[in-house]
DNA sequence: GATGTTGGCCAACGCTCGTTGGCAACGTTA
DNA sequence: TAACGTTGCCAACGAGCGTTGGCCAACATC
């Protein structure tokens, strides 16, 4: 993956993740289209002009704000019986602590780009844990797509959409009834 | 809630249609930023400042467009038990057959006005049902909410983000992996 | 047939956007 | 000290947006 030379410091290092962050906030608070270059450069507190430097226009900005590692727990330190409470629990976290993933959320919703983004981070991450815990082998893609749409339906509904009662419950709560479902779709029989 | 006297047709009848129709489409193809009034009315075959006469602004405009009925089946046609199967029948026809819904999810995403309006189209038309099967009284909000998040998460992974799996289940699969989710939010005990 | 109403287009407004190019200040290197 | 790459700001561009107001033809009403 990393074949590049180690990255000399440059002086702008600091201006460079200043804007990053702050096009990770307005990403995530606004969507792709209302999240202006002229605004993150303002929260960045330096000129656009330098946004365009630095990154060359306003998908290679959201290219750089959206790059992602799920941190999902490696296959072995799975448990099989608990992994629907074990996944939960991890995307809770994560969704609550990462304002990219909202931002990815957002965006992918409207830009085909971020909805390409979206779906090779589920691909790319989401699948092998699924074929670590499935039995039928070739059903493995249907079944990671099934508990991506119940964790993103989740996080769309508690996070973007706000839907009252779906903030309203605890995060325990929210794993008791999400795991058994995870559960199901990764290790139980087809239907 | 309709208290309107008989609205008298008028000549403008057919472009305020065609205005509509154009409309929808293009909110569930481009979300709510994207979508321009000015495209809108190229697809219409009007001028853009028509759809300023009948809709008064954009925001207007897409108020109307979002004009949605879930059609849920009554309340006493459902049968207790297989609840699940129905409800999760009844959605993917409805998001197949009606670019409306698309519309609603990729503008509320984006859009504070179509997130309250999604917001209350499923409070509204989906928390009664939940009502009629639910054990519990006070749990009948979290448990629609639930609901909404595996029927959201389906459509999102589906007919938004187009995950290739999502879209390559077949209409029975769906719901055969769906409907326990559905019937188990509904009608099991609280784990 | 005159008069008012409706349906439509055209041209333009003010604004914001992404993006560009030039220019000054600074730090490094020779 | 001179030359140079880096970092930053400023001013402006062209384009597209939502929106407005005026004008004209077709229709309705009397």
């Amino acid at each position: 993956m990393n074949s590049e030379p180690p990255p000399a410091p440059r002086r702008s290092d600091a201006t460079r993740a200043a804007i990053l962050e702050a096009a990770r906030e307005r990403f995530a608070a606004d969507g792709y289209e209302r999240a202006t270059i002229r605004a993150i450069a303002k929260d960045a507190g330096i000129d656009p002009s330098m946004v365009m430097r630095y990154y060359g226009n306003k998908e290679g900005l959201f290219a750089a704000a959206s790059e992602i590692d799920l941190r999902l727990p490696a296959l072995g330190a799975m448990p099989g019986r608990h992994i629907g409470a074990v996944l939960v629990a991890h995307f809770l976290d994560r969704w609550e602590h990462d304002e990219v993933l909202t931002a990815m959320l957002r965006v992918g919703v409207t830009n085909a780009a971020g909805a390409e983004r979206m779906t090779e981070m589920f691909r790319g991450q989401l699948l092998p844990i699924a074929a670590g815990v499935c039995p039928v082998r070739e059903e493995v893609p249907r079944r990671a797509a099934l508990v991506a749409s119940q964790i993103l339906g989740m996080a769309l509904a508690r996070y973007v959409l706000r839907i009252p009662p779906a903030v309203g419950m605890s995060r325990d709560e929210v794993i008791a009834w999400l795991a058994p479902t995870i559960q199901r779709y990764l290790t139980a029989e087809s239907p």
